[in-house]
DNA sequence: CGATTTATTGAATCGACTCAATTGATGTGG
DNA sequence: CCACATCAATTGAGTCGATTCAATAAATCG
């Protein structure tokens, strides 16, 4: 919860009253998975938006052939499909990654959201713009990145996103995901995601190593992945959107 | 108008006030642009949602050095990013293909249709759903589709578009892109482009000149571009939706 | 501890790219 | 309305980034 409250108040100031809402959501019903299980499959109805409180997942979509390719990656704090109820079923998977503990909202707490707490809307509203534009960043990071920028910038992105819930260190993050993850994340085999990292070692932008990721210096890692954050929307003038209560 | 009115229709059924609201919007600010010109640029701040009425347009991103991806194309009907005002300033640019007619829609008019017009709002949600699944479609097919598939999957899309908005033949429709213009989208070369064109074109699977597409079969196409139409949500119990009145 | 997953390395291959030149279409001004 | 200029499409040849296949090493787990 506190990592949705975080990512939110970097763009409207939230009210006690809205605070109070988002922690009452903890208590929706929750449940946890374990590592490497599938939440919801490409088929199913759509039910809940899920709410990742701790763990990290991921989208997918696979051909009938088995290729695989992940098309998000869910973090603490991240809501997964904003008023998906209204489509009758859902065309890609959700998988964990690790273990994971998921809220289910369920329609009536976005309803009493829309009609009750406005600012809190607003955030939602963001967060599903920046949800598009991350979409369309890795759009152009596959249509348009070399192996080595664009494992550059989804390390990149990762940081950035994981340190707007509050979960990097100065220059270090958990970093859970498997070579095999990050190969169907970028497109690329798992032979040359190795090979990628090993480049982005011997180049002094990165340490990976027992799960966790070091970035020594972000400002090189941001330059050699060509990444502009701009698409995270994050420097906002919305946190002028005072809570006036 | 009548485009975005026959591609909602195929998710709610609107009623005559409903319908009558839509074609007012036609009546708000609207402007003509020829090929080839920016309509927005990334970095400018987000004054209005665009309707397409016609003509078709992208949305495309560019890096520092000009490298240069289509991240999505707005044909009749389309719209461009509901509730973009919330943002301070645009993450990539839109720019039209062929000359086009857009419609500035106001955030009062969303204002309006959020009061009173429920199964509009719904179906501008289900819109806006779609864009997101079409979007995640696009890394799929950047990730893991063969330049013929991934090629043969872009057309299998924009026929299945066009032909929500009534803007099909039998087998055919216009198709003013250029092979330039499909490199930018498929992330392939011009050269490479113009291969798999022929490659597709021997295969029987498309006629494809004088800027108009023919899909002789476009069960030969989908199976060559291992596309399924579920992420389009297209097939809708939404229609049940009916207007009451 | 053995079993399985994850990471690493080498070698050969291939899909897609770049460079470069040509042909064909489109368009505009004199 | 032709001539020239520009833009779009096509073709060939050589190259390179990333792949596949295969084997080994290291880490993780029950």
């Amino acid at each position: 919860m506190s990592h949705l409250i975080r990512k939110l108040e970097h763009f409207v100031r939230l009210s006690p009253a809205d605070r109070a809402v988002l922690y009452r959501v903890g208590s929706e019903r929750v449940r946890n998975f374990g590592p490497r299980i599938d939440i919801a499959r490409e088929g199913d109805k759509p039910k809940y938006v899920h709410l990742v409180l701790a763990g990290w997942a991921c989208r997918y979509k696979q051909l009938e052939d088995g290729r695989r390719q992940i098309v998000a990656f869910f973090l603490p704090g991240d809501i997964c499909d904003l008023n998906v109820f209204i489509l009758r079923e859902m065309d890609h998977s959700i998988g964990t990654i690790t273990s994971v503990m998921i809220a289910d909202l369920s329609r009536e707490f976005f309803d009493e959201i829309a009609a009750g707490y406005p600012r809190i809307a607003t955030a939602l509203w963001w967060e599903s713009l920046v949800n598009s534009a991350i979409q369309r960043e890795w759009t152009m990071s596959l249509g348009q990145r070399t192996a080595f920028e664009r494992m550059a910038h989804l390390l990149c992105e990762i940081f950035f996103r994981l340190r707007l819930a509050g979960l990097t260190r100065e220059h270090g993050c958990d970093f859970p995901l498997t070579q095999a993850d990050l190969a169907d994340a970028t497109g690329l085999s798992k032979v040359h995601v190795n090979r990628t990292l090993q480049e982005l070692r011997s180049a002094g932008l990165i340490v990976l190593k027992d799960k966790f990721l070091i970035v020594p210096s972000l400002e090189r890692l941001m330059s050699a992945a060509l990444f502009n954050p701009n698409y995270l929307h994050t420097e906002h003038e919305g946190v002028q959107l005072d809570a006036n209560e």
